[in-house]
DNA sequence: ACGTAGCTGAGTACGCTGTACGCAAGCCAG
DNA sequence: CTGGCTTGCGTACAGCGTACTCAGCTACGT
């Protein structure tokens, strides 16, 4: 007590929760430990907060608001410029909250009012540079986005709390050549400098992207 | 014990496992649920199998085995070809074992012996039909997977426990006309026949592949 | 100044989870 | 028949989300 808590808000609800999910993973994010985070009961959270569900969805409208499409900033961007700028942003956000790419997973999207926002951004984008219509922009928006979320949820590193799983998967152990008897066209990467961009995320993304947009391009 | 019971054996588990999985969804699976679709103490699981992080590989190993891409069935085929097969035997995959993508989410994407043939099968596709290296191939091989995924993942109907969210998401809502003073570009989606395909994820797919395939044909 | 209504935080409790541990019963070799 | 070994089971523990109830403070009408 003893005026500890300014008064235990929402924000200062998600705050925290947003804290414990970063530092110990979103494995480990509990009512529980979201309340000893801020030296508080349990069940005061449900206060504020109607379960755990909302509240995650609350975290991820937050940090989303954290790391916000250049829309007002930098409003005469083509529409590759465009792309590359929603790619790195979602990559960034994603580096400093992993847990926002498995949150995007439950609670299906939120497509918030803001994330229309963002969404109409890029179809803007498609449609002034590539003359396309809203249905076919919109299309192309939303693969570019599932195709970054799909490259960082298989390359989040320990999604639950499987630390038991050393690295990046059994592809880098096939091109650092520690796979006996590997299929014959996959022999070929072991060894390989140029293989192991392939175990590079970030890369991935932008060559993904990359032959995404020459498809768009060529209509 | 009656002999109720063949035997318990591992395979016996992850099946019962899998009905479990496809008739409640992965988050009603638990160890206590699988024991007693068997007729059997939750703890007598623990002597075949290892734990229950161990026992979802195995299960995707499973399922994975059922849909299999037609390597040896249809040898012949084109990159295009190929790359249609692997996308509708995995959408085939997820539309009958719909928890199967949220365990690629957990444990990394085994990339078991049996993935990297799959793999293989892709890369040798592009090698031989776009005249591209290795690890090109292969970079566009997990591009088409990574897209797949991020696609079915976004699809998925209430993956873990939230049967509150009524929908596919907000952008339906907006495309019905129920979202007011949707932003301007998107704002043209409402009441459009032709915006309804895009919350439809096979077609999703299927535009997204096409994209892809014209990028990498592009080169 | 005082009574009171309402809001806020906390405690207890229930049913669920994964699983470590130890024990009982059956099978098979000697 | 006897001893080991395998297989299944029951108990128990720590943790989870959260429904329900109650104590104490705040603020306001009178």
């Amino acid at each position: 007590m003893a005026a500890e808590h300014p008064k235990l808000t929402v924000a200062l609800i998600v705050d925290a929760a947003i804290a414990v999910a970063d530092r110990d993973g979103m494995g480990a994010l509990s009512m529980r430990r979201i309340a000893d985070e801020l030296g508080v009961g349990a069940m005061s959270l449900y206060r504020h907060v109607a379960g755990k569900d909302t509240l995650i969805e609350e975290m991820t409208v937050e940090v989303g608001r954290r790391f916000p499409y250049p829309i007002d900033t930098e409003p005469a961007l083509g529409w590759r410029e465009r792309v590359a700028a929603a790619t790195a942003v979602d990559w960034e956000l994603y580096q400093h909250h992993p847990w926002v790419v498995q949150a995007y997973t439950s609670p299906r999207y939120g497509f918030s009012i803001e994330s229309l926002r963002c969404l109409d951004w890029l179809v803007g984008g498609f449609m002034d540079g590539l003359g396309v219509d809203v249905e076919v922009a919109t299309g192309m928006s939303l693969t570019v986005w599932s195709y970054v979320n799909g490259v960082a949820l298989a390359a989040l590193p320990g999604l639950t709390l499987d630390a038991d799983y050393d690295g990046p998967g059994g592809l880098a152990d096939l091109i650092e050549g520690r796979v006996t008897d590997p299929p014959p066209h996959l022999a070929g990467l072991a060894g390989s400098a140029r293989a192991r961009e392939l175990t590079d995320p970030r890369a991935r993304i932008d060559r993904g992207i990359a032959w995404l947009c020459s498809g768009f391009a060529a209509g």
